[in-house]
DNA sequence: GTTGAGCGTT
């Protein structure tokens, strides 16, 4: 029987992972032991160049013609957008902050000297899972082997499927909850082959939006050489603003968004004054789903979650460079990247940081006015091209702001 | 006994 060697990352210890009798590694082989990944690559010592391991219906090819996998060591590919979870969960703006905790109404400004890894910690006891749908399950697939299979990812705290009440067929999806939210995010941004077919794992469409917390605020009363700069610095000192949005053409109004909703919630109601102008901070209305979607329904961001089946069939190899930390990907039959950044509202995922030096820069003494003023440089007012202004009425002072969200 | 987009009898 072939072995072959597989780390995690280059440079890490290697196991040996059993291929098959065809001489291929099953997905399911790599899985087991590295829960998420989704493929395999390896450094090609002639050209130094990385190479992607063919992968096609859940099995890794040797890269020789002589079916053996030989003396390389391989290591795993992750899915794009998996990437920064590890080392920072901090830059994840997920969808679920169902927790609310007892609002303190603590400000965060004693908390700046906080080291990022305390906040981390903070913030992964914050996320917590939910159920995940499981769809396009084959027939035979019983409770059982639903969670064996998902056990590769972490602890499977229930898996249901759902089954006709009279016959007890299968009706073919199924749910699935998971211990740990690092395994969710895995799950929800992997493919996975249950039983010989391709299923795709969402967030329930029944999961709505309703008890958890907002993260963005709204800013009224703003002018217009309150740039975003500026708002992310005033902000900056009650917690880590990951967002700023204003508007194009002036509106009067933005949006800051922030790491921690608690901190966010902590400013609704209030007046505050930057640059010398009164702004009064209130919740940010959820968006108005382009007036299609019924109310509570608003958590549709996982629409775009389609890790179809069909595209499966065509798309075997994910050669992502797993952690190469570019922000732009095109994850094809997925959405993952989207999907964390829809739901802070303006791709947080590409725009975290993008405003250099504002780390550090928490202490609003810390900032002199010079910098303040018109400090834009490289910093976008109008960060990522939304668009949803072109439905407002131009000028008009009924501030709609629900297409900003 | 079949089927293949969807959304959970509690």
């Amino acid at each position: 029987m072939d072995f072959v060697q597989v780390s995690e990352e280059e440079g890490d210890e290697p196991i040996e992972l059993p291929a098959e009798e065809d001489g291929t590694l099953l997905l399911s082989t790599l899985q087991a032991q590295f829960p998420g990944s989704c493929g395999l690559k390896y450094r090609n010592m002639d050209t130094k160049a990385v190479r992607g391991v063919r992968s096609n219906e859940g099995r890794l090819f040797p890269p020789s013609v002589d079916s053996s996998w030989g003396e390389y060591i391989y290591f795993c590919v992750f899915p794009k957008g998996i990437a920064h979870f590890r080392s920072s969960a901090a830059q994840i703006d997920s969808p679920y902050r169902p927790i609310l905790p007892p609002v303190e109404n603590k400000r965060k400004s004693d908390d700046n000297l906080e080291n990022s890894t305390a906040k981390t910690k903070r913030i992964e006891t914050r996320l917590r899972c939910t159920d995940l749908i499981v769809l396009g399950l084959p027939w035979k697939t019983t409770e059982d082997s639903l969670r064996e299979y998902f056990e590769s990812y972490g602890e499977v705290l229930m898996a249901q499927i759902k089954k006709d009440v009279k016959s007890g067929q299968s009706k073919g999806f199924g749910f699935v909850r998971f211990g740990s939210y690092e395994a969710q995010m895995r799950v929800l941004s992997n493919r996975h082959l249950i039983d010989g077919r391709w299923c795709e794992v969402k967030v329930p469409n029944s999961k709505g939006m309703g008890h958890q917390v907002p993260c963005k605020v709204f800013v009224g009363r703003c002018t217009e050489d309150i740039n975003s700069d500026d708002l992310r610095e005033y902000f900056s000192k009650f917690g880590e603003v990951t967002d700023v949005f204003i508007p194009r053409p002036f509106r009067a109004f933005s949006f800051v968004t922030f790491l921690d909703p608690d901190v966010a919630q902590s400013l609704c109601g209030e007046d505050h004054i930057i640059k010398g102008v009164s702004v009064h901070v209130s919740n940010a209305a959820p968006k108005a789903e382009q007036n299609r979607s019924h109310q509570g329904q608003n958590f549709n961001y996982n629409s775009g979650n389609n890790f179809g089946m069909h595209s499966y069939h065509h798309q075997g190899n994910h050669m992502n460079s797993g952690r190469s930390g570019h922000h732009r990907v095109t994850f094809q039959g997925g959405n993952f990247l989207s999907w964390v950044a829809q739901n802070s509202g303006h791709s947080n995922a590409s725009n975290m940081n993008n405003c250099g030096g504002r780390k550090g820069s928490n202490n609003p003494n810390s900032g002199s006015a010079g910098m303040i003023k018109g400090d834009n440089s490289g910093c976008n007012d109008q960060q990522n091209g939304n668009s949803g202004w072109s439905n407002q009425s131009s000028g008009s002072n009924s501030v709609d702001k629900s297409n900003f969200l």
